[in-house]
DNA sequence: ATAATATATCAGCGTATCATGATATATGAA
DNA sequence: TTCATATATCATGATACGCTGATATATTAT
């Protein structure tokens, strides 16, 4: 692949994106926006798993959306800048008018189409 | 998995972030914010090959973030909405202040870090 | 020092994702 | 109709991702 995908600006863009494409890391940056919890409060919240919040957790971190501060043997993380809730929040926006539309979208080729279809019907159940 | 992670709002704005969370949909995305343009441009203009650009194309139109109109046997694209361009606009700006901690975000697990250090060698190079 | 608790890391497995090259479909031109 | 062009789909392979269960590390309490 040679071509203006490999530009840097749009490598480090999608990894920023990334950090937001998945529904665990999700569920964890929306229970940061509530103020700072530490990993033990996440895994509760969440009802993930200890190692699997951990894991999301540092990809998070890694990404510069969240902050991890040690406090006694906790650690305490926090969302890095207001502009990752503001992110969240113009998603939802522009969610709430094409949400039809992303009804679809868990397709990248064809073949997933089939799957698609029944979790489109299931959500109809 | 039984958690807050399979809540429906949460797995929709997952399936919308990650249209924005590979390079080859960010670079067709950066394209359209120029207006509107035919497959063929996009191709051109990106240089990827015209399947991959197609596949890429469909994942972002069942995304809600793009849409297609037939003239002729042209195919044009357009954004669907101004928050698309909103929501790139605000992720280069956060992109801007955490881009260091960004150089990391490769990693889900652990044993991705031996790439991600050796992503970060060749580019320092 | 030992035990207990909090968090991070590891190994692995199943699945999804992205790229490619070949092919199908569809629209317009000759 | 036949051909050329535009776009979409298919088959497949390599790699990345996310989860789990086990283990390592680190900090506090006894």
């Amino acid at each position: 692949m040679l071509n203006v995908t490999n530009s840097e600006g749009v490598q480090l863009q999608a990894k920023l994106f990334r950090g937001f494409s998945d529904p665990a890391r999700l569920a964890i940056l929306q229970a940061l926006q509530n103020g700072p919890q530490t990993v033990t409060d996440i895994v509760a919240t969440t009802g993930m798993s200890q190692p699997n919040t951990s894991n999301h957790l540092g990809c998070l971190r890694d990404c510069g959306l969240v902050i991890a501060e040690q406090q006694g043997r906790f650690v305490t993380y926090h969302l890095s800048d207001d502009r990752v809730g503001d992110l969240l929040a113009l998603a939802s926006s522009l969610l709430a008018d094409v949400a039809r539309g992303v009804y679809d979208c868990t397709r990248y080729t064809s073949r997933d189409e089939l799957r698609t279809k029944l979790i489109k019907e299931h959500i109809n159940d």
